[in-house]
DNA sequence: TGACGGTTTGCATACGTAGTCATTAGAGTG
DNA sequence: CACTCTAATGACTACGTATGCAAACCGTCA
């Protein structure tokens, strides 16, 4: 039998409604009540239940996040958002999605729980999923890296668009002439303003920058994209992966091919993912700031700001110049 | 305001209890009533409240886990338990710990919540915290890649002594005159066994083995280790990690210093990562079965089988073999 | 027609907590 | 001493659901 509420008050010799106070706000009970009330407690092992909590207080302290099961960089997302949750007390709930063809259901088991706030992470959710989610009353959502939300939801993202610039800025001023783009999915929100970003600084200089759909997020959508790239008629002096993992997957791809990285070719990343600081690749990317955008996302939630006043936060990264776009290095 | 099987049950003109049974025991309603119930609640936009469902019924449906926040093993170990779960339509609730110094917090929130079970899945989680989990009632706990655990709690394990021994039989198949490994925390129960395993095989073949300390479970651990690999006296013919991670480093902290891998030092990693497959590294490895292990773990969990009968679930891994032990690969 | 078995439904209640309201005790003031 | 004001505590209830129990209903058979 679990130990309640009531069974801490009567061992302490006071009401269930003083127990209840001496958890969830200790400053209404005098001190020595406070003492006899926690060591009767302590005594029985109790702690209150979270549920019955919930219930009736209709607050979770629980945020639920949608995500791809599978994603290196949304592990590392989640690993934040968790810690900083952890921190306030809170749980994160995971409502992870094998491909766009569930979205649905893992939107759908969303309303079962009563969450204080969700995040919306994975540029592969569709629009019409979006505006579903505005017809949440009293349930704080947000959406994450996705600028396909733009407008319809509070949006925190880090700046695609100055980020690509900067790689694109960057790998030119290695003296490049011709260059690529290898992007993840091409339906994907991300995708195609990171593309655009680099196309358009490219074209500035007079660079043309074709694109390539690896057709996936990972490593291994990378690596069977360099083959076209090797197969294409005139190889490229720079490739620009559209994800760290995508970059990861090229440069084995292309050094798999007889190519040498970066010698022959330069290659550049997006995300600042931790194997790509990994010295065997030592990539040139665009190191997202994790740490302000989970800060921000949770402010969303859970601080009184006017989201419409502010509906959409955009945070510039920082470029990680690696040895993957450094000319003329031994 | 949010709708509940009251507002359903006005709508669909039947009573609450109804409305219940509808989405908890279908088969006890009449066809007929059930289309009835289903279309108002359709119509209101009606969903359980899994908060009021887990108090009446002391069944959450969620299961926790305690896990270090940062590890790639983990992440992936954490990936498929949610995979598998949501099948079942449970959820995943994680309850990370920033160092050992954090176990003891994590551990006591989990009582908060009335779990249907609970993984604890980390090395480093100590004897006298294990001994703890024994006295929950009425919550399964598994230990999950623990050996430490054994005889305390339900455990569910690869096979780190045959799958160390099989490593080092491999390498020495290889022709090898010495060799050391380099494990990821002394202290921790599968470093001291994988170790063991790996020392007593190449003790059959006469082959000593040093044990290097890399101090954690981390890519940057293992490259530090590699520079005490490189300043030792007489550098081994091969090098085992205790972990894949650590392994990876290894490679590159062995690499950086000049050496070839697998010219001049043959590598070993434990654990299968997707990483350790890239071709950048093509780690030899120990795969763990992770499916199998999970499945095994909820099992222990769901299924009324008798721990007592058989406390310890130990399951073999098999061995991928990469090009960090091919001798003589051009 | 009446009794009977099975199915379907409603009523009432409990899960464990937090917060509202009322009550009591204690301290301070004229 | 009578009175007021505040602090501390207890009694009670609602949060939304699942389920035991009883009632109602339906068809069947003697």
């Amino acid at each position: 039998m679990r130990v309640t509420s009531h069974d801490v008050a009567a061992e302490a010799g006071v009401s269930q409604a003083t127990v209840a106070r001496v958890f969830s706000s200790p400053d209404k009970v005098a001190l020595a009540t406070r003492e006899r009330v926690r060591e009767a407690a302590a005594r029985l092992g109790y702690a209150p239940n979270a549920i019955a909590r919930s219930l009736r207080s209709q607050r979770t302290d629980i945020v639920g996040v949608v995500v791809p099961a599978k994603s290196e960089y949304w592990q590392d997302v989640l690993t934040t958002l968790s810690r900083h949750l952890a921190e306030q007390g809170k749980q994160l709930l995971l409502f992870p999605f094998a491909d766009a063809d569930h979205v649905e259901e893992a939107l759908d088991s969303t309303e079962q729980y009563r969450l204080d706030g969700l995040v919306l992470a994975s540029s592969t959710i569709r629009p019409e999923h979006l505006v579903r989610m505005m017809r949440r009353p009293s349930l704080r959502v947000v959406a994450f890296n996705q600028p396909a939300a733009s407008g319809l939801l509070p949006l925190v993202m880090v700046d695609n668009d100055a980020g690509a610039r900067d790689l694109a800025e960057h790998v030119v001023a290695q003296g490049i002439g011709t260059a690529a783009f290898v992007g993840t999915v091409a339906s994907a929100s991300t995708d195609q303003i990171r593309y655009r970003g680099a196309a358009s600084a490219l074209a500035d200089h007079g660079i043309a920058c074709p694109y390539v759909e690896a057709g996936g997020f990972s490593y291994d959508a990378g690596y069977k994209a360099a083959a076209r790239i090797l197969d294409g008629a005139d190889r490229p002096d720079a490739v620009m992966g559209g994800s760290d993992e995508v970059a990861l997957g090229l440069i084995d791809g292309l050094r798999t091919g007889g190519l040498d990285v970066p010698g022959d070719v330069l290659v550049t990343g997006f995300d600042g993912l931790p194997q790509a600081s990994w010295a065997g690749y030592d990539l040139t990317t665009l190191v997202q700031p994790i740490e302000v955008l989970v800060d921000m996302t949770l402010a969303v939630i859970f601080d009184d700001a006017d989201d419409a006043a502010q509906p959409e936060r955009v945070v510039p990264g920082t470029l990680r110049q690696g040895k993957t776009t450094r000319r003329g290095d031994g």
